[in-house]
DNA sequence: CGCATCTCAGCGGGACTGACATAT
DNA sequence: CATATGTCAGTCTCGCTGAGATGC
């Protein structure tokens, strides 16, 4: 019998207990790799939508900017990231990845389709799909 | 077009908006009532598995023991919950509901229901039955 | 002027670790 | 003796707030 079936008629809690299970996998494999997961957002970010603004990362990964800050620190810290001052609004720094920042998304996404593979198990392919729709008609 | 798509269109659900978003709306529910999601899982452990020690709701609960400790001081001080010393195994601490802890649960409940109503708002009757199906063989 | 951007300091919840005293 | 329990202190990630300085 599982813990706190009580509540397992509730699909709110259910995601968020079910989250919170494959956020310790998640955190766990960014561990492993020296990152955390602002890490991985931020430079699935830039990747995705090109070089951009911080405010701009902020608003692509739901980051907050005073987060962005920080995380991008270490990133540039790292050599995986480049921070360069925007010449034509000289409030902007322009974030680009590095080669080392891309082989870095690399290894990350790897990473990342293992730890999905593990979490998604119980279902099959046709299932893991329906889910799937479903959780981001959620967003 | 939505931020992090590029996450989104991965396996790792977990990045998901949907999750961030459901657990904004629990943890500003909770918050209204004056508790924390620890708080309730302790709570609904109790009334769901009765009176027990402090290290069985951890295990019911998927709380740390630690955390336990300090979750209980406030629920306590609260007048939620009562501890009394087990007469059978001096090391264990015997926890049990209040009737202010009973009614703060039931409120606490109808509260989930609302937030999972929100939540689920975009989905179906029977879309939110299979979201919870599979979403239970997940956990 | 109002507004945007970047930065820094701090807070709080959740999950976890290590250590310790006590009791079984 | 080893194990279980309760407690305390500390760490880490994530999300958020407030404030300030600079540039548009």
């Amino acid at each position: 019998m599982s813990p706190l079936e009580r509540v397992a008629g509730r699909p709110t809690w259910l995601l968020s207990r079910a989250n919170a299970r494959a956020q310790a996998f998640l955190t766990a494999g960014f561990a492993t790799e020296g990152f955390r997961g602002y890490h991985y957002r931020l430079l699935a970010a830039v990747e995705q939508y090109g070089p951009g603004s911080q405010a701009d990362l902020g608003r692509q990964t739901g980051i907050d900017r005073s987060d962005v800050v920080a995380a991008l620190n270490e990133l540039t810290d790292g050599g995986y990231v480049q921070r360069d001052a925007d010449p034509a609004d000289r409030r902007r720094n322009v974030v680009s990845l590095t080669r080392k920042g891309r082989r870095a998304l690399e290894r990350l996404d790897t990473m990342l389709d293992g730890v999905q593979e593990s979490v998604l198990a119980p279902l099959s392919p046709n299932e893991r799909a329906a889910f799937m729709r479903l959780l981001t008609r959620l967003g």
